[in-house]
RNA sequence: GGUGAGGUGGCUGAGCGGUCGAAAGCGGCGCUUUGCUAAAGCGUUGUACCCCAAAAGGGUACCCAGGGUUCGAAUCCCUGCCUCACCGCCA
């Protein structure tokens, strides 16, 4: 949520900025300042009369007291409290629909953000090893795994319908063995502690981090729309204080889990579908810090470089792009991604985005801090993968393949798969 | 799922339907005393919003949440949520 103090004191601003995301976002900046307004002189008049009602009331119990007689004034407070009333449904109208339109208003992109409309525009930052060279012509993930027994998409779909994966024999050792690496690395390595949070969340945790209003169509959700499985461990990990006023003491805070995702991907059929690069459900470690304002962009750099070290540890080819503005998440006001190399698809794969969410969600939450002069200020939220396991495979098993169909395991990762290299 | 108890400010814990945003203690902050520490004394100490150009100042709301009774609710009634205890069921 954006400040509203913000939006009425530098309206053009507010608008402009948002116009760099798309162009006619900026007409909301006027409607939120009518429905503010509105807003505000109906609180004004209602709270005039709630003075003027409690000021009487007060004469009512100093004259019963002296035991006198108080109709009147009580005929009066009645009146009082029936335009109350009215007024009062007046007030909480007005004041629903202001929130639930700042509720739908994206954060502003960060001043230097790159601007572009799509992804099209995103700059390369930079570029780590290269790509592989094959003296054959490589496979792509899905012929090798399934030549290895690694998953079995039929089944799979059988039992979940299409766009859910069931791995088998090393194949879900591989991605077992993948999820204690990550957690092992950013925990002992990178500082940050683990949590194992619930799958199941409320709306209000799905609002709290701008997965909704916007977006209901990706979730899964049960219970009439109250409670959503976890489209990501961001949820659960940046609502983790929400309601809270932490001390700058406790800052940054580093958190890191590993939970599946539930994604509808509604509207996606057919682009990129193939085997495990888009599917329904998948697991994910994820990483979330909570950090004052003033260092939130350095700790953006260092999220960015924790979940690079993982494919630099696994000598996976990437590269780092900038969101420009018009591709950048809803809540985020700048975002990275990082892409592997993927040989059997000849293409980038996103297993990272990492994300400064700066005060965003913070405003949605409640999340708050006392700085070191005593002042509740609220903290700035980052959030980044570290990384999503599916594309993570894909790349492992399209970059490690050998002429004979085998795959090589990076050197890191053979402790935890018990074994150098995936063969039939 | 059942029964019982309970949810008050940073914490502990009072609170007769009217002057209670809320006693007291602890903690925090400031000042005084002090060679330093400790201790003591005095003062101060919630959040959101509204009016005001701003500051000063004023006002409204908030005692888990939502309804209700009443001229008036922290206080009475109902519902929900949560916590604790016991029972049942269950990985």
């Amino acid at each position: 949520m954006l400040e509203m103090r913000l939006i009425r004191e530098q309206p053009d601003l507010v608008r402009e900025r948002l116009n760099t995301r798309d162009p006619g976002l900026g007409k909301q900046v006027d409607a939120i300042l009518e429905l503010d307004s509105i807003r505000r002189q109906l609180e004004t008049q209602l709270q005039r009369i709630h003075a003027e009602r409690n000021k009487l009331s007060k004469e009512i119990g100093q004259l019963r007291a002296k035991k006198e007689t108080s109709i009147e004034l009580e005929t009066k407070v009645r009146e009082l409290g029936d335009d109350l009333a009215v007024l009062n449904e007046r007030v909480i109208a007005a004041d629903e629909a202001q929130r639930s339109l700042m509720l739908s208003i994206p954060n502003l992109p960060h001043a230097r953000a790159v601007k572009g409309s799509d992804a099209s525009a995103n700059p390369v930052i930079r570029v780590w090893g290269e790509k592989p060279e094959f003296d054959f012509t490589p496979r792509d993930h899905v012929s090798l795994g399934n030549e290895l027994g690694l998953f079995d998409f039929e089944r799979a779909a059988k039992i979940s319908g299409s766009g859910f994966i069931a791995y088998t024999g090393m194949g879900a050792r591989l991605q077992r063995g993948l999820i204690q690496f990550l957690l092992d690395l950013h925990t002992a390595e990178h500082g940050y502690f683990e949590i194992s949070p619930p799958y199941l969340v409320r709306r209000y945790s799905m609002v709290g981090t701008g997965a909704l209003p916007k977006f209901e169509q990706d979730a899964y959700g049960l219970d009439d729309g109250e409670a959503f499985l976890i489209p990501t461990a961001e949820v659960p990990l940046t609502n983790f204080h929400r309601e809270e006023a932490l001390s700058y003491r406790d800052l940054p805070k580093y958190y890191v889990a590993q939970t599946p995702c539930f994604r509808r991907e509604a509207g996606s059929a057919g682009k990129e579908t193939r085997g495990l690069i888009r599917v329904h459900q998948f697991d994910k470690v994820e990483l979330v810090k909570i950090t004052e304002p003033h260092q939130s962009y350095l700790e953006l750099d260092k999220m960015t470089a924790d979940a690079e070290r993982v494919l630099q540890l696994l000598g996976l080819h990437y590269r780092v792009i900038e969101l420009c503005t018009g591709d950048l998440g809803f809540s985020m006001a700048k975002t990275y991604d990082i892409e592997v190399w993927a040989p059997g698809q000849g293409s980038y794969l996103e297993v990272s985005s990492c994300s400064n969410a700066e005060d965003f969600q913070a405003r949605r939450i409640n999340l708050k801090f006392k700085d070191a002069e005593g002042k509740n200020r609220y903290p700035h939220t980052l959030n980044g993968s570290g990384t999503a396991l599916p594309r993570l495979i894909v790349a492992l098993l399209e970059s490690g393949q050998q002429k004979d169909g085998s795959i090589k395991i990076p050197e890191p990762l053979q402790n935890y798969m018990k074994a150098a290299e995936l063969r039939k």
